[in-house]
DNA sequence: CTGATTTTGACAATTTTTTGACAAATCGTT
DNA sequence: AACGATTTGTCAAAAAATTGTCAAAATCAG
């Protein structure tokens, strides 16, 4: 889950932003100054900054220009009233990501922080290709061969096998898939990881029962074998 | 990796656009001047030239001419702070390939580089004319047919058709589209890709509800298939 | 202004995910 | 080896989420 400091010294507009990002799943902090902010910003790893440009003690200029001086790096997107502040202040060197005019739409704004935070946190070290025994994934194209025929597996099982194979030989408890895979917005019974571990055997596996490659660990959790 | 070349006088400036640029993984090469930047582009290869447009020597107008006589064809993005100097650099003469005014933040202009670049890599591997199944298209002249027969396609299809065919097989989600087809300004829900992809099936496929180009990969995105 | 295109929103259809019941297997303890 | 307690395998139904579809609203180009 991604977690936003929200800036602003407005209260009715900060809930109303503060909501929408939760209804987004977006952990929010708020803070109405910004040297409470700039203390936040030290204790706490935040992944994107919604900073309004009036605040009462700093300025949010300000701000900007000394959390880059320091060489933070979280994106900013300031938050500004008047389309003519902008010309004062976004230009570059102040290092603000991008910004955003007051009135906005909340979708607007929710389309800017998605796609802020899709640019910054692209996974690293994804194998697009993959295969074990007779079974071939590619993670791309999302298709998956057994003896060269296609098999199809769902969103998830695919994610589920992507996490096996960037942990293989490891046991991996059912919490952990819980915590890894699903995420920490969704909250299903461990019996659930059974279940894709089940319908995962019956689709890779040669003979279901005597799986080769999804290996229980009892009272521990399963763990992948090439 | 691309390579770029970043012309400004501003120090301030020069580091924060060198450092989103870094963090997009583009190699920069930067320089405070216009002889410099001449040398520079003599001596390598770039593969795109940010140019503020007030530099202290040479103007950046006559440096981009300059370039232009030469037949480099490098793509150029012209950096300007008021804009009416833009008059001077779009009248085309100049030869810059897009431009960009102060203020801007910095996920505009990774856009404008990314489409420029994505412009370019496409026109030298260009498909100017596809088919598949019964269907044809010319994507010089915006001509579609299906059976021999013209087929109408929207500004907007045509785009997201190209796209599919320069990904062929690939899964694309729809925040994918929205940014690379629809780009860094528009922001419609993802329910919009859903509908073309609908209008696209109607006129492209023989049977719109069990296509065969437009696969729809459940929970993930759309995927084309020749 | 008009017509075309794009975008949204509602609802239905489909697919996936989750749960829960029960059987089978495992483990430690007699 | 047998027992009981716990864990896992299995299946199918319920619940949830996603996608297909259409039409109306908004936007854009001429």
């Amino acid at each position: 889950m991604h977690k936003i400091l929200l800036i602003e010294d407005d209260a009715a507009i900060r809930l109303a932003i503060k909501e929408s990002l939760e209804s987004e799943n977006y952990f929010v902090d708020e803070v109405d100054n910004s040297s409470a902010a700039f203390n936040k910003i030290h204790n706490d790893n935040y992944d994107l900054i919604l900073l309004d440009l009036i605040l009462p003690d700093m300025d949010g200029v300000e701000l900007c220009k000394k959390l880059r001086a320091e060489d933070i790096r979280v994106p900013i997107i300031m938050v500004t009233s008047r389309k003519d502040e902008i010309d004062k202040v976004i230009g570059l060197e102040i290092g603000a990501d991008d910004y955003i005019t007051k009135p906005f739409s909340m979708r607007e704004l929710l389309a800017r922080i998605k796609a802020i935070l899709r640019r910054v946190s692209f996974d690293a070290s994804k194998p697009e290709k993959y295969s074990f025994g007779n079974v071939s994934i590619d993670f791309k194209k999302f298709v998956a061969l057994k003896e060269d025929k296609p098999i199809k597996l769902s969103a998830t099982e695919f994610r589920i096998l992507h996490y096996f194979i960037q942990h293989e030989g490891e046991v991996i408890s059912r919490d952990k898939f819980l915590d890894d895979v699903w995420g920490y917005d969704s909250f299903p019974t461990t019996r659930t990881v059974d279940n894709f571990i089940l319908s995962l055997r019956k689709k890779i596996e040669d003979n279901p029962a005597e799986p080769k490659h999804l290996i229980t660990v009892h009272k521990i959790g399963y763990k992948f074998t090439r």
